[in-house]
DNA sequence: TTTTTATATTTGTCAAACCTTTTGCGTTTT
DNA sequence: AAAACGCAAAAGGTTTGACAAATATAAAAA
């Protein structure tokens, strides 16, 4: 009686369930904006009860899969799969994952680096005047002596997203979104004093040139170069900053 | 009394708990493995039923955060950050994307071109004997003849992995996680006969030759090449394909 | 001392109801 | 006839209270 006693049961069954509609929307079974039934016809068939439901569904609805509306016309429905929302969902993943400290300093500053001169060299080839002027409406933003160091940071993740739009590439747009987005936070911490502003705007308008000249090699070294120069300023940064364990009311 | 009407509720109890408690653990006032206070706990203290709150601990276990075991000893818990948890969640977005058909297929190619070739240069820079090693490997098990098109393909995935793992930079791993094992599948749905793969094979071994010997320029460019080259017979092989639409039973 | 048993604790599940939002229809009013 | 209003039904959102299952710890028996 050697039988595998694995398989048998998966998981909680609110997991079981889950997965089972996960697998109905991959295989297409689900068509997207498809009506799910109501959580009580599903609790029904699943032979479980509605609060169980209720948890395998709100799993898929964390993944972006379904959403659910009240009223008659309400209901649980596939969710077509959105660029924004997948992003969001992996840049989520990796700002986790650096703001646990499970990434070096030196790791993160090369790849972006390397991975940013890269899109350079496809923006120079596939840029559109409307790309070459979303980086020029930041970099304009950018020179404001007023702005604050927040604001200002939000421009330059921008302009670096405008990089990364400029290549026209899809799906290397996709993962360039969690590599910009959770990376330049942490490198973009401390820094930023005058001197400091006008040395990144002056990178920012070169690399823009370059792009705009078509001029692959020069702007995949510069974006290199202003990534990589970061490199020192942080490691002196970080060195007086420990980070002392907060002591605010916990839940 | 032009007020701003947001913020006043946004959403339902489930979502604003677990965004309570997913910001805890992101500023660290929830440190890693910490046991939260009990389900019955949570809902005495944030004035709700434990099915809402449990609705909002699924979501939190959904996007790897949390973890729970029953029993005295028992609870739920922080996770730590896993990169291989983090690595499924975003190979399944991006694997999402790329069935939805979000992405053209030349868009992929030109993705995986540009950012293995990429890998190889790094690969071809900070590689150790252990990762040629596990490229030797792979090589050896995909000259089997006997071997079935999946597991060709799982051993292809995996020296593409390889390549990326000798890069020895964690971000860049992480991101081309998703690269790979999302975009692989796609393009190795209906190729791989004998001459296929014997090409496969060969481009592989002059690959990890370049990488062994150091050759940057060499390696980016043959798997450039390499990846690249499959665009042809891809869109051969996708335009016999019509997906129909399945009939199953669903749900 | 080792094994077994009991017990307390905590998550997992269930059942039945009530609340809130949304929609659509029917009525009333203009 | 058209627009405004109001009501009722449908569906998700929430509550209450209970029981089931797992599991670590302590107690009891061998």
């Amino acid at each position: 009686m050697a039988l595998h006693y694995d398989e048998i049961v998966r998981g909680s069954l609110a997991k079981q369930v889950a997965d089972l509609i996960r697998a109905a929307i991959l295989e297409g079974r689900l068509q997207v904006d498809e009506r799910l039934p109501t959580e009580e016809e599903l609790a029904r068939r699943f032979g479980i009860s509605r609060p169980t439901v209720r948890e395998a569904l709100k799993v898929l609805a964390a993944q972006n899969l379904i959403r659910s509306r009240r009223g008659p016309a309400g209901g649980t429905f596939v969710t077509r799969p959105d660029l924004d929302a997948a992003a969001r969902t992996i840049t989520d993943a990796a700002t986790l994952l650096v703001g646990m400290g499970r990434f070096e300093i030196d790791e993160i500053v090369a790849a972006r680096g390397q991975t940013e001169a890269l899109c350079c060299r496809l923006a120079a080839r596939n840029r559109t005047d409307e790309d070459l002027d979303a980086m020029a409406q930041e970099l304009s933003l950018q020179q404001d002596e007023t702005l604050n160091d927040e604001d200002f940071c939000a421009s330059d993740v921008r302009f670096h997203r405008a990089v990364v739009q400029a290549t026209g590439n899809g799906p290397l747009q996709f993962i360039m979104h969690a590599m910009i987005e959770s990376f330049i936070p942490i490198t973009n911490m401390l820094i930023y004093r005058h001197h400091e502003r006008r040395r990144t705007i002056g990178a920012h308008q070169k690399i823009r040139a370059a792009i705009a000249e078509r001029d692959e090699d020069t702007a995949a070294a510069l974006m290199q170069h202003h990534v990589e120069g970061m490199r020192a300023v942080l490691d002196q940064a970080l060195a007086h900053r420990r980070p002392e364990k907060p002591g605010g009311e916990t839940i």
